[in-house]
Formats: structure tokens, C-alpha cells, sequence
DNA sequence: TTGACATGCAACCATTTGGTTGCCTATTAT
DNA sequence: ATAATAGGCAACCAAATGGTTGCATGTCAA
């Protein structure tokens, strides 16, 4: 979980999730069209990716597929980002409540 | 929103989120309590929580209270991982299939 | 008023991170 | 066969990150 947390933290990394999300099974260089990146750059993270398991890839002849794999974004918004929207509405009152004690 | 995803990549801090989700309102020095930190280290996490507007402070006297605010994680299930759900069966049906070319 | 308590500020440190460059290997097309 | 294409590996680098220690300040209680 810490993975795919640490993993969606970087802005280049969620833009190339975009990319795979709008054209699945890009090869290395799709995916490095038009990025102010080097293919390095770009290599190292889809291995992050890949480690957090939002990508899978296939082999195919010299080409690498990458494919997105929506399941650990799904699970937090399960596991973790549901967890705080029970109560919301309670701890936005309580909050602004608080909030306006300043001025009292 | 890149403040919000870079605050939660971190354990440590989604721990100090999960302890205010817990109780609301708790003070710098309730928040260090059991944690295997300085106090300091403690203060820098909820500067960055603050920062991202995922906490919320109010001075009382000599004592600071931090209340969690839960918009920004809402808006992140709602902008962010809203969109990946849309389309998650069809992609994990592709991605599947592609995975098994492997063995043809 | 004076000591204890809650927090703030700043300098410093090691490690991680995001990126680069240079070169090597494997596969495909001519 | 050979050149072009797709990708991999490794060393290196600067900046950001997560943490520390030491000291200063503001507030409350005895």
C-alpha cells in the first residue's frame, strides 16, 4: 500500500497512468513522446510503477506493452480514502466550528 | 493537488491523520505521544499536512489544536480515482487477456 | 515571580529521489 | 549482413526529504 502511495506522489508518474489510461499497451517510447524527460528518466518510473503493481508489462519481440492495472488505485479509494468520508460532514462542522472560536 | 498526494506519501503522516481521524482536535504534544519521533519531526509532518490544507490549527493559549480536514481526500476520490474506476473492468479484462499472450 | 510546559526556529546530517550521460544488448527491416 | 530500432544497465549528480540536536519564546500554575 506504502508503494503505491510513495508511487502516485510524483506528478510524471500519475501523467504517464493518464497516458496508459487514455491508450492502453503503449511501448517504452509512446510513452516517452513529447515528455521534457530522457527515456531513462521515464524507464525508472514505469519500474516504479511497476513495483507498485499499477503496471504490468509484456514483452513482444524488441517491444515492452505496458498495461494498466487499476486495482491498487481502486483499493484506496476503498480502504483509505473511504475510511475519511464516513464522519466527513461531522468533522467539516466541528471544524469550522473551531475555526471560528478564533474570533471570539 | 500535488501537495495532497506528496503529504500522503508518507507513512508517517497518514499515521497522524488516522490518530486525528481517531479524535479530532489534539494538541502537537498528544499527537507525539507513542510516536517513535521527535517532536520536531512531529511538527515538520503537520507543517506539510497543514500546508496541503489536510489540517487545520487553532491557537489556544499555549497550545496548538490540529483538526482534520477531509475535503482534499474527498477531492481526490472524486477527481483522481473516480476516473480510473470508469473503465476498470474493461481494462483489467484487457490487461488480463494480454498477460496470457504471454504463454501462446 | 519563577519554574514547568507547549511550541517555534535554525542548523545540520544521511539517505532517497529524480534526473542525467554513456555504453551495451537484442530484435527487426533493408 | 548490417544498420536502425527498442530497450537495459550502471555510474554519477543535485536537490529534496525525513530526521536529529540545541536553543529560544510564550503561556500557565504554584
Amino acid at each position: 500500500m506504502d508503494d503505491v502511495f510513495k508511487a502516485l506522489a510524483d506528478a510524471s508518474r500519475r501523467a504517464l497512468l493518464d497516458r496508459l489510461h487514455a491508450r492502453n499497451g503503449q511501448t517504452l517510447t509512446d510513452l516517452c513522446d513529447g515528455l521534457a524527460m530522457t527515456r531513462q528518466a521515464v524507464t525508472k518510473h514505469l519500474a516504479i510503477l511497476e513495483a507498485a503493481n499499477l503496471v504490468a508489462t509484456v514483452r513482444h519481440g524488441r517491444e515492452k506493452l505496458h498495461y494498466l492495472n487499476p486495482v491498487p488505485i481502486h483499493q484506496i479509494g476503498e480502504r483509505w480514502i473511504r475510511k475519511f468520508e464516513r464522519g466527513r460532514l461531522a468533522a467539516l462542522g466541528e471544524l469550522k466550528r473551531k475555526l471560528e472560536e478564533r474570533d471570539e
